[in-house]
DNA sequence: CTTCATGCAAATAATTTGCAGTAAG
DNA sequence: CTTACTGCAAATTATTTGCATGAAG
């Protein structure tokens, strides 16, 4: 918890409960989209508003606590703002999982006459969990 | 025009004026979404409704005639069909160009334990008419 | 204390739906 | 002809806003 007070105030935001709640949801989710994080957060905070949601999503994805994630085809997701990685997203049973953007990936990136500040990339198929089944 | 009305049935579908529309305003922009769909639309087709235009999205989707492009903080874009690529966003200007994924980028990408059916690579940056001003 | 955040209700925006009339093949 | 598509209006869902009250620093 004390995590998450600290995460804020680094990044010029006051540490209420509502805001640590949010981000501990989405930490525990990995990635979340605003209902999951209210389904979520109500549980212990029947009173939390959807409206407090939406408005600390927008703030705290502008001092870079969280990073949105769009999704084809469904509600963007959210998740803690952390080094740069890709995602694999699986089209069977939903889940997404981080990786490392392998270094020899990173470099292809690089490309001549543009100015890259940050790279999103989504990778779509089936996980292993899947596959065996 | 009749590039669309082929590239519709091919993919069985009734070739409509309201469809081959919609496919040519993506065509002529390259990205777009829903409400520049629409706006480019009604200069020819007063009378296309934004149901129309909404139904028809998903739709051709569904039918692999066009591919929607989930944007950061923004809506969806969709683009006409095409051989994988990625997209280069300037956050200056706003305009998306499309580039060939290198096959070494490829190749990075095969991940083990994942069965990868497409990859979806966004870079964020300036573009170079951005950066020489 | 002072400023900013919350929760509610109301407003607005985005998307979907049902259905009678119309056009495509 | 027959089936599927369109446009409209109404319904639903998603998001934003204003403001009085409460909490953080």
């Amino acid at each position: 918890m004390t995590d998450y007070i600290t995460l804020l105030k680094a990044n010029d935001l006051k540490a209420t409960i509502q805001r640590t709640s949010i981000l501990k949801s989405i930490d525990t989710m990995g990635h979340a989209n605003i209902d999951e994080i209210y389904e979520d957060v109500i549980e212990l905070h029947p009173t939390l508003s959807l409206a407090t949601i939406y408005k600390n999503i927008t703030l705290m994805q502008q001092n870079s606590v969280i990073i949105e994630v769009p999704m084809n085809g469904e509600k963007s997701k959210y998740e803690l703002k952390k080094s740069d990685h890709l995602h694999l997203i699986c089209q069977a049973c939903g889940d997404i999982q981080d990786r490392k953007i392998p270094k020899k990936t990173q470099e292809t990136l690089e490309i001549s006459d543009f100015k890259l500040n940050s790279s999103q990339i989504n990778l779509y198929g089936v996980c292993e969990k899947c596959q065996s089944r």
